[in-house]
DNA sequence: CTTCTATGTGAAAGCGTTTTCAATGTTGCG
DNA sequence: CGCAACATTGAAAACGCTTTCACATAGAAG
């Protein structure tokens, strides 16, 4: 007893027309004349036709869906951006096909593969670094490829973001301002194009203005977990660091619990100041100062973006740069 | 100057052979000699040869990916479900069109239609509602549809939870044990089954068995925000509540939040115990009793029930019961 | 040497639309 | 009334694959 389908061609066999009307009024086409589309409307209505999409998308080489390819949904930072990008697709009629790459490259390569295979209009891609072959791939794709909240040191895709490094570095400068020599610096892989080439350069440029010289001790490279955070105060204190910048809020909050729970007091013997300004940073105590990003900006920006290269629209500008902020909350004096 | 794609009709002319037989491989379709094998793979890799997967969405009538309706990605609870539905998907092959319907009615029952459309092979729905008319599309789709952390009251449609009667019950009887005489029930609308007919039957359940009369002004009624939360205060010590059962963690982070704003001590004079067990229970202080619920499990369970469903082998039970624990942290005595 | 059964393979018919192109009907105007 | 110009419509060819069915070919069995 399988569902019965009603195709085009039923609803042109009731109505006494071609497909090819049916297919005009369907999409709103203009030139049908009103009597006929009032006709086909009505048979449309009584045998409750809805049109195939898969069968469009073949027919038309449109699929009005987009990837969206993402680290980790449970990542408070990227589903705000996923937030935005979901809004404004759905605003636009697209509709999201989302997966998550773990950040692993080999993954990535296989996802953004399949999205092809599934014919795509467009990719949003976010994680922390744009590999050689994922370069490639872009490159090859016939779908138009946006970086949301993600960098490429290459800069040959259209992305959006704000300035990390003025960013990173104006948080820093506040707290070398507050008299802070040895600050730390927490983030999570090197490897990633964010943090070397971003983060760390705002962090060292900061440094240098103020006459501090680098000590490469303060670094510490981890995971952007809460209990990579959290276990890393005795490090933290060993190095004689009196603040710390975080690259991650939820790494940040288990930095500033960790220490708490040690009963180093923030932000009277410890200054924290975290980068994403997601949820996370109200909820914890002391509340978290941070860099205030537009993050569901980032995302719907993104997806405007891609909407207008699916469109071949020209665009001005290629590479967005969104304006940050800095939210001196309680983590900070 | 347009990509050129290499179609199946390409490959086939290649290497001497019917499109039938390049299929056949493709598919991994034994019946094929193994040199003909070699020679139609040979050409697949040399022409750089990828199936167009609308194309075979249209002529198998399967597409390989299924459709998420999601409150909210940026909620952690149903992120976590996401996150389990999506690895579980990926395991079987198939992707995730992911929806935001901000548990707004119309608004699903449109998205539900978009995907229905879109030829989805399957359907997860996440919502703390399903309205009549939901449940009426639910029946009229041809796709499978199970309910992932969510309820319905009519019960039936395939669904994983956990026991929500029992798990509020026995939340509240540890309030109960710990002498609290004045519970306040604090949840999201009273218009969801998950809340008046699951959550506050095992609220009253617990006072029942304790001999303690229900109160209607200890329930509130909010919003799942944090704000709703921090401002909830002077209501609750009103009511001359000293401790509640929160439906959301994000609530309950701010029901906390804003009693020791106000300066009163948790858990010492006022005991607080949330639903979720997300994430954020532990990041904030004192951290949150729960309960504990499976979050990645019930969204992997859900998937791979729907594959079951999809695939039309027999399930033994439509409507899987996940286990449930409390977690003693520091919100409660 | 037949006859039979596997095993491999190809032709062609869909799948449900969109879109091109030609055909027809209409209207306006001299 | 005749004809150009435009508005409506339909026929049929894609779109790129899967799948059915029939046909070969090749051993196996008698």
């Amino acid at each position: 007893m399988e569902k019965q389908t009603v195709t085009i061609y039923d609803v042109a066999r009731e109505a006494a027309v071609s497909m090819a009307t049916v297919s005009r009024v369907v999409n709103g086409n203009p030139n049908v004349k009103p009597a006929t589309r009032k006709k086909v409307l009505e048979v449309i209505d009584r045998l409750d036709y809805r049109p195939n999409a898969v069968a469009r998308g073949l027919a038309s080489k449109k699929t009005t869906t987009v990837g969206v390819i993402i680290p980790d949904v449970t990542n408070a930072y990227f589903s705000s951006l996923a937030r935005g990008i979901d809004d404004i697709a759905m605003m636009y009629k697209y509709n999201i096909i989302l997966t998550n790459s773990d950040e692993n490259g080999g993954k990535e390569v296989q996802v953004l593969n399949t999205l092809m295979a599934k014919q795509v209009d467009g990719i949003i891609f976010m994680g922390n670094q744009v590999t050689d072959e994922l370069r490639e791939e872009f490159k090859r794709s016939k779908a138009p490829v946006v970086l949301a909240g993600s960098v490429d040191s290459e800069k040959t895709q259209p992305s959006v973001n704000i300035d990390y490094i003025a960013a990173v570095a104006e948080a820093v400068k506040n707290l070398i301002d507050h008299g802070n020599q040895r600050i730390a610096f927490v983030s999570g892989s090197m490897d990633q194009a964010i943090n070397h080439d971003y983060r760390l350069k705002g962090y060292k440029k900061a440094l240098k203005d103020a006459g501090i010289s680098y000590d490469s001790k303060l670094v510490f490279e981890t995971d952007y977990t809460y209990k990579a955070g959290q276990s890393l105060e005795p490090a933290l204190t060993a190095a004689g660091a009196t603040a710390a910048f975080v690259g991650d809020d939820e790494l940040a909050a288990g930095v500033m619990n960790g220490l708490t729970d040690a009963g180093v007091k923030v932000p009277d013997e410890f200054e924290v100041i975290t980068s994403n300004d997601t949820k996370l940073t109200e909820l914890v105590r002391p509340k978290m100062s941070s860099i205030t990003q537009p993050l569901y900006d980032i995302g719907a920006v993104a997806m405007r973006l891609l909407t207008k290269l699916m469109n071949n629209e020209t665009v001005e500008e290629n590479t967005v740069i969104l304006p940050y902020g800095l939210m001196k909350r309680s983590s900070t004096k």
